[in-house]
DNA sequence: TTCATAATTTAGATAAGTCTAAAATTTTTA
DNA sequence: TAAAAATTTTAGACTTATCTAAATTATGAA
């Protein structure tokens, strides 16, 4: 058994190696909003629980076992947030905070069936694949609307950002999960984006929002 | 906001309060499976909140803000329990464990869409009534088999003992939450009971057990 | 390649919650 | 009602997870 702090580290190393060097401790410090020093005293822990790969001053990657435990948590997060959203009606934007506290609750069997309960549902409500119940899932193969070239178009699949402010302007734009979108002009002066929607309606959003919103081919 | 630990105290001085006296520093130990200097301790820090009326050496009562945060304790616990049950269909002996943990996720928005999710449950899979969002209910006028007289029947509606062990018991011998039963003998000897159920089966229960199981009239 | 800077670790401290052992208080009982 | 027993509190210590400040190691610019 893992504690709440042990699993957050576990968790943070996970998503902060998918650019998958070894990952430093200050970027686990800036992720979990805590100190440096904190963080090299938590990693000699889980190097002791074998969790992960740790040699002093060349940061840190996880083990299988960690890894393992990594997933879990990932599987947790997103069934639960995946609950939220189509069982109790909350918007996208809502639910990160709570399936943070939702995915430290430990029963294995509980999320198994909760799993099959909304019946084994493959993405997150900000499209984020889930995990099954032996960890097992593609990594998804979404591009941002920036590389999209004029003219051309696709399904919003998911958000890198996944910041409440930014889904809400996307939710209040019209832009949300499964919509069709295609690339009507791109500005050269800033490379800002315009996207027209099914209902004929042209959006102009910014590059940065188009580097943030996630399609599929 | 309360901690983890903080929430188990007032739950557990909310429930042995029943008996409406003051809860003595013992009895919230055994309750706990802690140690009366650490229950010392913690009482100091509920009594310096505010939540707690506590005199040394006088035993403990909630305050009214104390009150608030057991019943929604209990509310979260018990609307949880129902949903494993109901929803993610786990038998009643299971869950117990499983809604301690999550009675302590934090949203109270969360709690109220669940209990609206699943239709405004009145009473947990043990018969034990659920409090409403404004912590509203009414206290459970059950009586235990054993006061039954010869050939009175009654509805089983609840359990005193919440163990595994004798829900696993019940549910063996067909006396679930919902059943109709009626006195068909009275041992003199060991006061145990015999009941006949609606398929006219009859089962032989002791009076420890008949003291344990809860009708209503 | 050496020195300045950035990153990381160590040392020592703090807060929450728990423990044991000893002291204080209350309750029981003779 | 005074001594014995039970209960409760205090004192001091431990663990987990965190912090600040200082020391160490790595990196990169000249």
């Amino acid at each position: 058994m893992s504690t709440l702090a042990e699993e957050n580290y576990l968790k943070s190393i996970y998503h902060l190696s998918m650019g998958d060097e070894n990952v430093s401790t200050n970027q686990i410090a800036a992720a979990l909003n805590t100190k440096a020093s904190s963080v090299t005293d938590m990693l000699k822990k889980l190097a002791d629980k074998a969790l992960i790969n740790y040699t002093r001053y060349q940061g840190v990657s996880l083990t299988p076992s960690g890894q393992k435990i990594a997933v879990g948590i990932i599987r947790k997060h997103r069934l639960w947030e995946y609950f939220l959203v189509e069982k109790l009606n909350f918007k996208w934007d809502q639910v990160h905070d709570m399936a943070e506290e939702m995915e430290h609750i430990s029963s294995e069997e509980l999320i198994d069936r909760l799993d099959k309960f909304m019946d084994y549902p493959q993405h997150d409500p900000h499209g984020e694949p889930i995990p099954d119940c032996n960890g097992n899932f593609k990594s998804s193969e979404l591009k941002p609307v920036s590389t999209l070239e004029l003219n051309n178009s696709g399904v919003i699949s998911g958000v890198r950002d996944q910041t409440p402010s930014f889904l809400q302007y996307l939710e209040k734009q019209e832009l949300t999960i499964g919509k069709k979108v295609k690339v009507t002009e791109i500005i050269a002066f800033d490379h800002s984006v315009v996207l027209q929607i099914e209902n004929n309606k042209e959006i102009h959003i910014s590059r940065e929002a188009a580097n943030n919103l996630l399609i599929a081919l």
